[in-house]
DNA sequence: TACCTTTGTCTAACACTGTTAAATAATCTT
DNA sequence: AAGATTATTTAACAGTGTTAGACAAAGGTA
């Protein structure tokens, strides 16, 4: 019966091939160039058996996006480890989500929207609290306790993913003066909020 | 030969139709709905009457976007003269900004790219400027003499968008918490900045 | 080994998309 | 009224996501 467990690795390595099928063709070519019969070209199958994988379209950019948080959180996580003071470790994980942002454009793009020339997006993803909670859990621990409020630490966690967020949109939509100028901002303005928190 | 002019007219009048249609068909069902076709149907034509007016799709999409530029930099304007103040000016076409973004939802998703489920964009629309230019300004005029250098300006301007934007963004994209928060976020967010001009 | 069932895969089709060329209908000019 | 011009439509092409049905390969069973 070891065959059965042959068929079901091979069942799965084509599940992740059609993944990563997709994510190379929207790297090569852009989200509007990712349809399904070029997905089965290139694992060198036609295009209905994606569908003995994942219902639809939209279900492969589902799980794409899943990745994408699921990584997202490792590296964020990797980087707060790299620190000890929480000032110092909220603001590793701004810059590991900064960094993710044009590392994984293309699936920055999925998670967030930005500029998405494809499929709707409406997904709630759980996945996607877990960078948000990372962030949330180390804001809670720099916020004085008489300010800890759900409502106080929401604002700040918005406030500073809006500054985040809103700055990758921006660079990701025009292409933006100089690359010094970005990250100045950026840390300006995660450095103010940062210290915002103390009082 | 007047009924040269009745043509005319008229010809300006059915393109007229074709964004109006455009926008009606994107507010009820959505961007990914909008089709030459169904645009057709509304404005009682075929599709391909639709290229006498317009090149392609996209053309269409670019005049909505011109239009969006143009009504938002009327109402950014009307804001500021309601104040004298530069700083109370700056903070009314932000807001003014923020209330255009909901007001106008779809032909902002169309300007800013937030959520977009078509086309692309990298149209390098003229119009875009018109706002921006106006905050400039602003800022320009309340920075101090010493600092006023293009780069400063430049990065102050990219730091109030970030903030606006990015806090926008993530209300359209995921729905958020309550109005209060949101305004709350965005007005002590523009108070930092607008304090920090000034030194 | 022969049959039957299950599984995997493909072909063909449907309804839709943007877009274009050619055929028709309506209008204007002479 | 006839010819030229303009307005509009029909039909088609190539592409999209998706589904049903045909076919082939493999599995288990007699």
């Amino acid at each position: 019966m070891a065959s059965k467990d042959r068929i079901l690795r091979l069942k799965d390595e084509t599940r992740t091939n059609i993944l990563c099928a997709s994510l190379d063709i929207v790297k090569e070519e852009g989200w509007s160039a990712l349809s399904m019969r070029k997905i089965a070209d290139k694992i060198e199958y036609t295009a209905p058996i994606i569908y003995e994988y994942f219902s639809n379209k939209d279900a492969i950019l589902q799980e794409l996006t899943r990745m994408g948080y699921l990584k997202l959180a490792s590296q964020m996580e990797e980087a707060k480890d790299r620190f000890t003071t929480p000032a110092a470790q909220l603001e590793a994980m701004w810059l590991a989500y900064w960094n993710f942002a044009f590392a994984e454009k293309e699936l920055y793009q999925l998670m967030y929207g930005v500029e998405m020339n494809c499929c709707i997006m409406e997904n709630p993803c759980p996945d996607m609290k877990g960078p948000a909670t990372l962030i949330w859990n180390k804001i809670e621990e720099m916020v004085p306790e008489s300010k800890r409020t759900e409502d106080y630490i929401d604002t700040k966690y918005y406030t500073f993913w809006s500054v985040v967020h809103g700055l990758i949109s921006i660079n990701m939509t025009r292409q933006l003066s100089s690359e010094d100028i970005n990250k100045q901002v950026l840390k300006d303005a995660l450095g103010g909020i940062i210290n915002s928190l103390r009082n």
